[in-house]
Parts: structure tokens; sequence; C-alpha cells
DNA sequence: CTTCTTCTCGTCAGGCTGACGAGATAGGAT
DNA sequence: ATCCTATCTCGTCAGCCTGACGAGAAGAAG
């Protein structure tokens, strides 16, 4: 059963795509971008925005293209990671299709603007979208990816990449807030980041207000890992 | 770049296989599985076990069946589980190639028998693999599975996939200090593994002897996630 | 019976966490 | 100007978990 070389009629011929699952915090809810489905199967039916791979094209510059073209967000600005493979034979009933899904974690990023490719795209609720009625596995893979960011942020310092380039401790707090879908205390919060070296460093602007005292700003640090993590 | 349904020509034909990274602990150290490679390219060097997947066939079934064919091992006694999947242009220079890579966690396992399809394969210690010259990019992949095997068990109930039925504490705790390539208190240990609830449960059989106080024997409990963390 | 090995149970200091008090620093109302 | 309110930041304290390690229990070997 090994490898015949040369003779492409051996091997069964597949159609190769990437899926993505970009998440955001907006307005302090965990948000995830669609867009409508414009031909069959699954007309009318939101889905994660995706596209077939080029048979010369390496699989995250594929998710970066399908990310530009749907959304116009430059991958510079994001996080891109693979998040699994989803090839079950019947998943797509036209023929044999293995998508490798990627998971974007984005900063609040603006509307998706009408008159671009990316004008079909929308940003919905995660709790909402789960709900709905994606086409393909879709729903499957936005699970996954979800839980994929709740356990990452845990042990990881990804959830400065929900924010811009300064944020203050209290917005962080916000997107593990919104992430995991839980209140955290404010002052443990602060303790707890501050005390986790090169999470975030100190950024000159000091301050930014909303109401009560001014914050201070902060970047984010060198470190990649969590130890000991931030426990849910 | 959407989806032109029902034309295979528009979409470029992809050829999909899946490679089984399967680990086991032998004497106390971690070994993996390799196949000499009989054809070409890298015509004779150690590789990964796998083989394409079928046009009707779901991607756990490839792996499973691989894993029999090429070792004689069923899936009932192993866990398996996606790893991720890589699929640069230029892997496989016959043709484009996605490769889905598969992680199996086993018991000790006998060594292949000759005579059979297995006859290849052979266990080798991953430290060793890791410094071989593997074909394709599977030293890549297997260095992946390696970091993944080390941080689930740190936070899953794992390990025990790496037991047979029954095994002591003792045995738990050296397949730690072979994943993790560390010494461990054999006290904290043991503290540790009986105060997680479901870890491991005591079976009848309360003894086996290694020369000191036997142990007593246990089984895999029904947790899978280990709260808190063993840590590293 | 003595010695050796390994398993199992305890002890104890130090660190981390959750709960929460309290001062610092701003804007807005009176 | 002064008070009020909101938010940020720093402290305190008890309780749990961890690492380091002592010591008894239970067998094998000589």
């Amino acid at each position: 059963m090994t490898e015949e070389p040369y003779d492409p009629s051996v091997f069964p011929p597949f159609a190769v795509t990437v899926d993505l699952v970009v998440l955001t915090v907006r307005d302090g809810q965990l948000c995830t971008l669609l867009v409508e489905r414009g031909t069959s199967p699954f007309e009318g039916r939101p889905a994660l925005p995706g596209g077939f791979v080029g048979i010369d094209e390496d699989l995250p510059d594929a998710a970066r293209r399908e990310l530009l073209e749907e959304t116009g967000v430059r991958v510079r600005d994001v996080h891109l990671e693979q998040l699994a493979t989803y090839g079950s034979p019947r998943r797509d009933p036209r023929m044999r299709v293995v998508s490798v899904a990627y998971l974007a974690l984005a900063p609040n990023l603006p509307e998706p603007q009408a008159g671009t490719d990316a004008s079909e795209a929308m940003w919905m609720l995660v709790e909402r979208a789960l709900k709905a009625r994606l086409a393909f596995d879709h729903r499957r893979i936005l699970e996954d990816a979800v839980e994929r960011a709740r356990s990452k942020i845990e042990y990881t310092t990804l959830a400065t990449a929900f924010c811009g380039a300064e944020f203050t401790i209290t917005y962080l707090r916000r997107v593990y807030e919104a992430v995991w879908g839980v209140d955290l205390d404010p002052r443990n919060f602060h303790r707890k980041v501050m005390a986790t070296e090169g999470f975030v460093e100190q950024a000159d602007g000091t301050v930014a207000s909303t109401g009560g005292r001014p914050a201070q700003l902060f970047r984010a640090g060198p470190a990649t890992e969590l130890h000991p993590p931030l426990v849910r």
C-alpha cells in the first residue's frame, strides 16, 4: 500500500480548502466573522470564510490570502494558527473535500466595508453563531476553535492578540471575560498579570480614561507562555 | 475564488495521506515506530508509517487502517488523535501531497513481527529518531508530536494511555519521567495522583513486586482532565 | 535475622490564589 | 471649590498546593 511514484492514477484526487475562524472581541463580546454563501450547496446560509488552496500554494499562505480577500485584514495584525483538519467523506455533497481550518485572533476590527470583496462578511456573536444553521460542518469547526482559544489564553499570552498595540490591564481583563464568559476580580487579575514576567510591558503614554482613575497603557511583552497559567 | 460546483477541473487535485506518530514507553524510554522506506524518494530512510487516504475513507479510519497494516496494532488499545496537517508544496518531490498527521499513544507493544506486513517496522528511541535523517518532513512532525504528548499529559489523564489495563503508580510515574525526560519525586507524585479524583481507581489485585514492598494496582479512572495540572 | 529495596503515608515551610479593604486619581454635579 | 462617583492600583490575610524530605510498611535476598 505504499506509493507508486509518478502515476497520478494510483492516488485518489482530493480538493483541499482552508476555512478560517476569525475571532475578535467587540463591545466586550466574543465575535466571529461569517460570510453568506452565494451558491449551492447551503446557498444563503452563513459560513466560515475560506476557499480552495492553489496547487502551488502553501497552506498558511492560502489562509492569509483568503483572510485578506474576504475581510481586508492583513495577517500582520492578527495571530494565525492551524486549528485542525476536517475531511469526512460526505462533508461536501459535491465532491471529496478536505478542509484545513485556521484560527485567527484579531483586535477589534472595523465592520467589513460594502463595495469590497468583503462586502458579504459580517461579525456575529459567537454565542449566536453557534445556534445558527451554518453551512457544512462549520458549526463543529467553530466549536473547536472557540475551545482552542479558551484554553490557549490560559497558558499563553495570546489574549494580547485580541488587543491593539497599546492597551490597559482592564481591557485585557475584558478580553478574558469575553472569551471565557466569566467575571474576573479586577484586583487579582491586575496582580497576576503584573507578576507574570514578560506578559505586558509599560508603554510611555500612561493614561486613558473611562470615567475613573486613568489607567496605564501597556504593550504585549516578549513572553509567549504563562507560568503558572491563568486559570478559568 | 468561491466554489464552482460539479466541475472537477476548477479545483486543483491533491493527494491526501495520513502519517502516524506512534509513541510508547519501552524500558523507561520514549520510543516511536518507524518504517524503512522501500521506494524512491528517500529510499532506505526511516519514515513514519502512513499512506494514502481512500477517496471514500474518513481520515481517522485511514489512520486506524494504516496503524493496523503497518504495526498490527488495533486502535482499540491505543489513544488516537489528530495532530496537525502538513502541506508544504514541495514536501514530496513527486506531487502535491497534503498529509494529516495523527498521534497515537500506546502501552508497551511487542516488537513488530517478521513475516507480517509490519516486518519493516521498528521501535526507535525518540531521542535517536530526532537525530536520524527521516524521510520528507517527518522529523518536524515527530517534534510536534512529542511536544504535543509532553504538554497533554500535563493537563489530561492521557499518560494512562501508555499503561496497560492495570498498572502501579510507579509505572505511571516512569511514563511521566520518560516522556518529560526528568526525574520526579516518588512521594509527591504518589500524593498528587491519589489526590486527583478520577485519575486512577484501585484494582482488586493489589500487588506486584520489583524487589521492594509490593505496589497496589490501579486502573485508569473516568477523569480526562487534571485540575490542577501536573506540572513539568 | 539482617539488610536492602521500594511503596506508602506524614510533616513542614513557602508560594500562589481568592476574597476583599482601602487609598489614588480622574470627571461631573452642585 | 467641594462632594460624589467610578475606576485603577496597591495591600492584607487565610487557605490550598507544592517541593523537600523523614519515616514506617512490606516484601526479597543473603
